[in-house]
RNA sequence: GCGUCGAUGGUAGAGCGGUCAAAUACUCGAGUCUGUAAAACUCGCGCCUUCGGGCUACGUAGGUUCGAAUCCUACUCGGCGCA
């Protein structure tokens, strides 16, 4: 893998450049899509390829226990395995500690807003959650089926190699934004040494045997929404011999452009950097703006399926009655399949009648959207117009 | 024509003297979703309200009762059986 920085935003962290990885070329920044379990949900790969989206997200937790590592290494990777050609990642596993831990059955994101309620409450462990956390790995059951589990950071990196994605992620503990600052700071620590085990793993195991191919492994900066810690673990890890980086864990809603700024002025300039799981358009602008180059995010394909598309004028709920004999595009100029082809009056009726080709045109909208907004953000860089084109699609998209 | 059973909110369908503005499901209305436990979930769904409550409702009209969706009578409509 090798990362050249083609163009710097004037007097900010924000970059444009090109990732090269063994199945092809990132341009960044870009929108990784979200394929948790080998597939993009509701969307072939071959329709994933004409939205342009440049690379795919698979899930450690998710693939080792359904249908198994040893299965993907048996098909000859996972790029085979599902049939995506081009660049490939695998999460660690390291935000199921929070989603299947702290989170579960609770209505706890990871993005929470200053103002909330429920940083009061400040739990750090639940009896019901399915996870349980020590200073050598994770304990967890299986949210198929119930069985009990163990990871660590060697056994990540080993189900990560089986699986044979261009470029994987380091163990680490994604924590609630409820978590005090002691809890934030224990877990931060507990993810640092998880990362030199990550890291020790990967260059023991080398290469994919899978694939065959040379893997790059990112470390993962995490802090919370505390400045210290945040860049306390930008330091740590970036001395770590990672090829790039993940931001993850959880923010202030308000702070996001902040918080990613504390951590992206320790990181070394050269090396790529991934803000895990944020998806919204206000976020990639202060992401980008402050030296992000890869987001991922859930949130397009997760709200098609369930009936909010992206316009340019904000976000619409398809299934609202005004919608039922509205024969215009969703997104009057939107050049995805869904809108050159078909009205809100017809997604309307798939979704009341709940139809699956629902979610696929609500999918194919949607992650057309943001895989195209990130396209235009990093031409807006190379054309010296970033901040104009910022203000224009904020003003129209939240009429603020 | 006789007998018999039934008629409940947008729909289906509970309730069978007070705890019933009426279970439940669906439909309908609105909202939520940020490294996917999610084609999921939450809220609302007679009218009015100073949020205390008030008013009108279980085919129609009477009646019994302190009190009726629930009991009685007649009528209207529908299912079934016999002519």
């Amino acid at each position: 893998m090798n990362f050249k920085i083609k163009k710097k935003l004037n007097n900010e962290l924000g970059r444009v450049g090109v990732l090269n990885t063994p199945h092809g070329e990132i341009k960044t920044p870009a929108f990784v899509t979200v394929g948790t379990k080998a597939t993009i949900k509701a969307v072939t790969p071959e329709q994933v390829k004409n939205i342009e989206a440049q690379v795919v997200l698979a899930n450690t937790y998710h693939l080792y226990l359904q249908p198994n590592d040893e299965i993907i290494k048996e098909a000859g990777g996972l790029h085979k395995f599902m049939n995506w050609n081009g660049p490939m990642m695998t999460d660690s596993g390291g935000f199921q500690v929070f989603s299947l831990g702290t989170a579960f059955g609770d209505s706890v994101t990871k993005i929470a807003s200053k103002t909330d309620e429920k940083l009061l409450s400040n739990p750090t462990t639940k009896s019901c959650c399915l996870v349980k956390i020590d200073d050598d790995g994770v304990d967890f059951r299986s949210c198929i089926d119930g069985s009990k589990h163990r990871f660590t950071p060697e056994k990540s990196i080993n189900i990560q190699h089986n699986i044979g994605a261009d470029i994987i992620f380091a163990f680490d503990e994604c924590t609630s934004p409820q978590a005090n600052y002691e809890y934030q700071k224990e877990a931060m620590e507990r993810t640092h040494r998880w990362a030199e085990r990550s890291l020790a793993e990967h260059k023991k195991l080398g290469v994919s045997e899978s694939t065959g191919k040379q893997q790059s492994l990112f470390g993962i900066v995490q802090g919370g929404r505390f400045e210290d810690l945040r860049k306390k673990s930008a330091e740590v890890i970036s001395k770590m011999d990672f090829d790039g980086f993940g931001i993850g864990g959880s923010f202030d809603k308000e702070d996001m452009g902040k918080a990613v700024a504390w951590v992206n002025e320790v990181l070394p300039e050269e090396k790529p950097r991934h803000l895990l799981g944020i998806g919204e358009p206000e976020d990639i602008f202060e992401g980008v703006q402050n030296g992000i180059d890869l987001f991922d995010c859930v949130a397009p394909t997760r709200m098609g399926r369930n009936g909010t598309l992206h316009t340019q004028n904000g976000k619409i709920n398809i299934l609202n009655a005004k919608f039922q004999n509205d024969f215009s595009k969703i997104d009057e100029g939107c050049e995805c399949y869904t809108c050159q082809n078909y009205t809100k009056a017809y997604l309307s009726h798939l979704f009341r009648a709940k139809e699956m080709l629902a979610g696929t045109l609500a999918s194919i909208h949607n992650l057309y959207f943001i895989v195209d907004l990130v396209e235009k953000i990093r031409q807006s860089i190379l054309d010296d117009n970033f901040f104009e084109f910022k203000k224009e699609f904020l003003k129209a998209y939240y009429r603020k």
